[in-house]
RNA sequence: UCAGUCGGCCGGACGGCCGCUCCCGCUACGGUCGAAAGGCUGCGGGGGAGGAAAGUCCGGGCUCCAUCGACAUACGGUGCCGGAUAACAUCCGGCGGGGGCAACCCCAGGGACAGUGCCACAGAGAACGAACCGCCUCGUCUUCGGAUGCGGCAAGGGUGAAAAGGUGCGGUAAGAGCGCACCGCGGGUCCGGCAACGGAAACGGCAUGGCAAACCACACCGGGAGCAAAACCGAAUAGGGACGGCAACGCGGGCUGUUCGCGCAAGCGAUAACACCGCAGGGCGAUGUCAGGCUCGCCGUCCGGGUAGGUUGCUCGAGGCCAUGUGCAAACAUGGUCCCAGAGGAAUGGCCGUCACGUAUCGCAUGCGCAAGCAGGCGGUGCCUUACAGAACCCGGCUUACAGGCUGGCUGAUAUC
């Protein structure tokens, strides 16, 4: 498993299919190569000072690293947004609400992937190409300061 | 013991399981990529957020640009004195003013006879010194209460942030630095101090209101932008240049749009088609169009610029600690010793257990007290399971935020000896 560090990449998970929690929102999408599953984490400042960020961010790595059954489809990409309960939510109940995300992904995912799969990648490639050129993406941008 | 004041330091501890990042070492022990060096993986060891990492408010180092020598102008900053420093708006030691019983704290604290300007409201008057109520001599009138006029005043009242030296005595018609004493003020003299400034005696006889965080004058300082600086490597796509090959027929794109005259051409003038719209006259404007005209070729190799991306910059530094010396101190010098984060969608953690600390509440017994209650002790439970806050090129400061705790100096009050 590789992590996501284009912000290019992070565009185009965001156009996918998403699935929402208390704690975060879970976004994936399908590559056409054959690289590994690649996982991103996006805590916008709304959701409180560096410090609250930071630990935000390493309770959602820590959950993905504690799944037991990897229920990730291979050379797709997820991102995992942050929200403020991720601070304070109990850390099983947050793992249960991970595995419950994945399973609802999984279930949208056959309908989406067949109809509309030729269709969802032009898509997303044109609409990346349309978006990466303003960048004023406030969602995943990763404004330094 | 209580109250206060000024500093210094810490800012959870230990353990278990699972991880992240950087560095070092290891071997044919294995796997994988590679021609190799080596990389990834593996094993072992070590380092891994702060006192403010924050705000980005000053000052530097470093890099690039400009000038490439400084000066001047403009603009900005600084502004009691001396020292420290690479430098500063910082720090230290003084001076002056203000506050506090005191320890101590606060102050943009230079220039107002270089010039310009402002001083709201109130008040008579806010600066070429003023007269509202008042005080006084004299004159006139008088119902003897006073009214009024010419003068002399500025003590008292009133306004204001500020009213033209203050207090007292003398003096006077009433008054006034008019005279005197003390205080203040002024310029000079002498003494102390490197200086800011302080002190002394005599003189002057009160003249010189405040605001420069109003413009300003004076002295000193400042070129600009910032690690997303900057250097190197450099894919794909588009475009630029050079060379070579093929073709110069055809196809495709764009512009024009029958025809006639003039013109090399661009174009100008005349005339005005077909589809089409319309019952028609008519329009040829919109949309489309045959032929014709103008224009753009295709493939390969190389070059330079340069984007994504990568590498460097990137952590040994005006560095930390200790000792000695100099100095009131800030600090400096010498010697010894240590290596102490280098990430980059951003590591330095996640989960759990035990303990400490704090706080709330309950129970138990104790001391004082008539009682209400107060004081500390033990145990249980709950909460926070810790405040402010996350390095982003690096230093010196400033400012702001901060639960709780430890510790030192000094001051005041009380008690005891």
């Amino acid at each position: 498993m590789d992590r996501l560090r284009q912000r290019a990449d992070f565009l185009a998970v965001a156009n996918g299919a998403r699935a929402n929690g208390t704690a975060f929102v879970l976004q994936a999408r399908a590559r056409d190569d054959d690289g590994p599953i690649r996982i991103g984490f996006t805590v916008t400042k709304k959701n409180g000072n560096a410090p609250q960020r930071n630990r935000i961010r390493r309770r959602l790595r820590e959950l993905v690293k504690r799944l037991d059954v990897i229920p990730m489809r291979p050379h797709h990409d997820y991102v995992l947004v942050g929200r403020r309960a991720a601070l304070d939510r109990d850390f099983a109940t947050m793992l249960e609400d991970l595995r419950s995300a994945f399973r609802r992904l999984d279930r949208q995912a056959p309908s989406k992937a067949f109809s509309s799969g030729k269709a969802f990648s032009s898509e997303a490639a044109t609409g990346s190409r349309h978006e990466s050129a303003p960048t004023t993406d406030t969602g995943t941008s990763r404004q330094p300061n």
